[in-house]
DNA sequence: GCGTAACCGTTACCATCGGTTACAGGTTGT
DNA sequence: ACAACCTGTAACCGATGGTAACGGTTACGC
């Protein structure tokens, strides 16, 4: 009905060189209306399932598709702010666990326990994102969603690499197996959702222990022995807010 | 043209209740017709990436849809049938190189080593079936594929879980391990032939070497210590021929 | 031999859903 | 008043999964 937005409070405005003052706040109010939009997804994701279509999603925004395609130009850029906005959840509460500087295993069990209690809240959106194909089957496959899987992937390549190289060990392996840890806890976490035969304690506790357990048992093989218990002098927390700022980067200022 | 298959052999032929000598034939025929088209879908597969339609599949086959329909009630039927394809392909692979009784490292870096191969020479067909929600957006989902993975996952959970039986650990952990283990390596396969950044046989090494870590990691937190290039006494080549054979039913006998 | 049961195969169509076009206002600063 | 930017809708396009209806061919069973 209304065009115009309810007035933003604007502060100063600044005439920049064409200067219109309307400018700046329409912009204000598109992020607004696609963060409007992805609300509307997420309710539709709930009552769909992960098929849902951009009718429903425009139907649960209480509009047509026309005005959804004028924020989003394709599924797939739904996709990506769905996937943006899950990224930036689970980032929000897997880096204090990664900051916290505990000893290893309680670290561990912290990011671990963090991982596997957002999906818990958030299981359907965790579903679709997981969804490596998904988009549509007939788009051009822009599978940038899968970029954020891999941001996190290579934040733990990161750490690993340091690790591995203050360790002195062969730091090649690190992606494969910062990979192979994603993975690892991925399909965990998929598993996990699709059963729920046990508690989420547990499976925090299972998945800590065999993550600790492939540390532990390589670091022995190469004649290094950690202490679980006490931490390391190491620390990365620098190397993690840099990937967490790109993160950020990329979650707020999305130009579309 | 020819409506009637070339005469198939038929040594004898038992007139059952409704006894009609056709029936049996046919049955024969349809199965091969079957392969027929699960082949071309691997051409087109080839040909088109994993989103390929129906039509290209008829097309490679040398026929229409309608034809292709009378084989398969679905899209999902046809994934299914590649599905099951590719998971005997693997098997096939996979079984010799489990049941050959080498010592813990030798034998898991075979089994790795056949896993690796198979993707690398199927590259495609890999990465459809590790697709979660492909068959088209908009069917009933059967997912059925998931289950020969799932499949894979159990037959690892019985071998994680005997051993850990043997070992006296609890094997509470045996099914979510299983699951942390082949999302481990299904992750790193795909994310290896997406870049090709190293060998074949790095991969297998770094693997192979990641995995027998947390094997030897969590034994060794239990005490239990174990000579990675000595074979253990303990061999439950039954259990996983079982699996085997379980696999082969599914295979063949796709009853449409 | 004729009917029947099973297959062969086609053309033409339907339904769904992602995405677009065309049209018709609203609000607000210059 | 006008331009610039939004609001919104109904109707449509095009690709693709899937179906209907039709007509042929082979070979068994009576």
């Amino acid at each position: 009905m209304t065009a115009m937005p309810d007035r933003v409070k604007r502060s100063s405005k600044q005439p920049a060189s064409t200067g219109d003052a309307r400018r700046d706040r329409w912009k204000q109010h598109r992020i607004a209306r696609r963060a409007e939009f992805v609300e509307a997804a997420l309710r539709a994701l709930d009552k769909h399932g992960t098929d849902f279509g951009m009718e429903h999603v425009a139907a649960e925004a209480g509009v047509t598709k026309p005005v959804l395609y004028r924020h989003f130009t394709d599924k797939a850029d739904l996709h990506l702010a769905l996937g943006r906005y899950g990224t930036k959840i689970l980032f929000n509460r897997l880096m204090p666990a990664l900051n916290d500087e505990l000893a290893p295993v309680p670290r561990i069990r912290s990011v671990i326990n963090a991982f596997f209690s957002t999906i818990d809240e958030y299981p359907n959106l965790y579903r679709l994102l997981v969804h490596p194909s998904h988009s549509g089957d007939r788009l051009p496959d822009s599978d940038i969603v899968h970029e954020d899987k891999e941001m996190i992937a290579t934040s733990v390549t990161a750490v690993l690499g340091d690790y591995m190289r203050a360790f002195g060990l062969d730091s090649g392996a690190a992606e494969p197996w910062a990979h192979g840890v994603v993975g690892l806890v991925q399909n965990i976490g998929t598993w996990w959702l699709d059963r729920r035969s046990m508690g989420r304690d547990s499976i925090v506790e299972y998945t800590t222990e065999i993550i600790w357990g492939a540390i532990d048992g390589i670091l022995r093989q190469k004649g290094v022995v950690v202490d679980p218990n006490k931490p390391l002098e190491i620390n990365k927390v620098v190397q993690m807010r840099n990937v967490w700022s790109e993160a950020e980067r990329k979650a707020t200022g999305d130009g579309a």
